[in-house]
DNA sequence: CGACTTCTGTAACGATCTTTCCACTATATA
DNA sequence: TATATAGTGGAAAGATCGTTACAGAAGTCG
């Protein structure tokens, strides 16, 4: 029964979440959605409801397909000592490519945190909760780096990365090497030998 | 020679630079500032040329009446051992206020950061700055508490801890407990016992 | 007092914004 | 093939944006 769509919603949603990651959720118009997606308003609308509609998706491809994937090993049963540490290499890899979204934008969710848009409850639940996800999978890399180690020191060492973290996707747009310095301060806090407790592994 | 002018510019500046921490630049109408300068448009233009003018002087009102005020005591020849452990505080007491414009809407440069507006390369300069002045007299602090840290321990000390304070200004809008909670950690890692090179003081 | 300079308020302009409406087209089922 | 359903495109509505132009009010100096 009836004509079936003519476009994929993921691709659609994809190139929305560029537009949205770079210019932010007011500042994204909807031509420069439609340009973005190659869709016309009427069928953005039709299929999204609204500019709202769209961002809320666009929010949710973010998750799946940008954070919780390097996010996976955080949070695998048996988490690899050296979880935490390839995390940061990682990121921090993605952050100095020159043009790419994350070196350029850094995060949409860190960004959305600032904007008018953060105003709105179940914006900032959806921001607040991606906060501590990270900073969840975070203490869960702290803690098989560093088995021995206390519940304080491991929530320490959780809270810093993860504003080094924050930080770095915060700074990158006006200071790039500032952003990479910052993870790098990550890296040197996560593999230094523990003075007390741990021992260095890799 | 000529009608002096009839509104005290810093007071002005002051309003609109309120309107900006909440609102953001692009989200800040003309409108709202006028009610809120209590200046028609006419006025406004003639004294700060554009939107974007009046923006510049509140940015440069921030800084001079909201940021230096506090990181002064860090600034001195003489920095106290207690000065950044007082910074911390003071703040946390700032963001903890429950209305404040602070810990409602962050700091104005952080959350300008992620805007559309730190694609200008001006703006990206002035944020960029901003987290320089911040480490660099967060390092001072670090260096007067633990006077006999080296130079890279004092660094990463100060990395930390602008992450960390960077960190709770970007979350304070949409999670008030948690930037509390990076301020905590600041202030845990400031005031610990070096277990190597220093020597608690507080 | 008069002339000059500057500030202020009203109004309007052109552009852009999000959203909606309606006719058209295309596909799947009966 | 006929009919129902749903995606698509163009146009426009209604509102708001930043900015500018212009006329009048207000204060200072000669």
């Amino acid at each position: 029964m009836g004509r079936p769509q003519g476009f994929d919603t993921e691709q659609v949603v994809r190139a929305a979440r560029t537009v949205f990651w770079r210019q932010g959720y007011e500042s994204a118009s909807v031509p420069e959605l439609e340009r973005a997606t190659g869709l016309a308003r009427s069928s953005l609308y039709h299929a999204f409801g609204s500019k709202r509609g769209l961002f809320d998706a666009a929010v949710d491809s973010y998750l799946t397909e940008v954070v919780r994937p390097r996010l996976a090993p955080l949070l695998v049963e048996d988490v690899a000592p050296t979880a935490l540490h390839d995390y940061l290499t990682g990121l921090r890899a993605a952050l100095a490519v020159p043009r790419s979204p994350a070196g350029e934008n850094g995060c949409l969710l860190v960004n959305t945190a600032g904007s008018p848009l953060a105003l709105d409850a179940a914006v900032a639940e959806r921001v607040s909760a991606y906060r501590a996800e990270l900073r969840h999978a975070f203490a869960r890399g702290a803690a098989a780096r560093n088995p021995a180690a206390s519940a304080a020191e491991i929530d320490r060492l959780a809270d810093t990365c993860t504003a080094l973290v924050v930080t770095a996707f915060a700074m990158t747009r006006v200071d790039n090497a500032a952003a990479l310095g910052a993870l790098d301060t990550a890296l040197a806090l996560v593999d230094e030998t523990d003075g007390r407790d741990g021992a260095a592994i890799s």
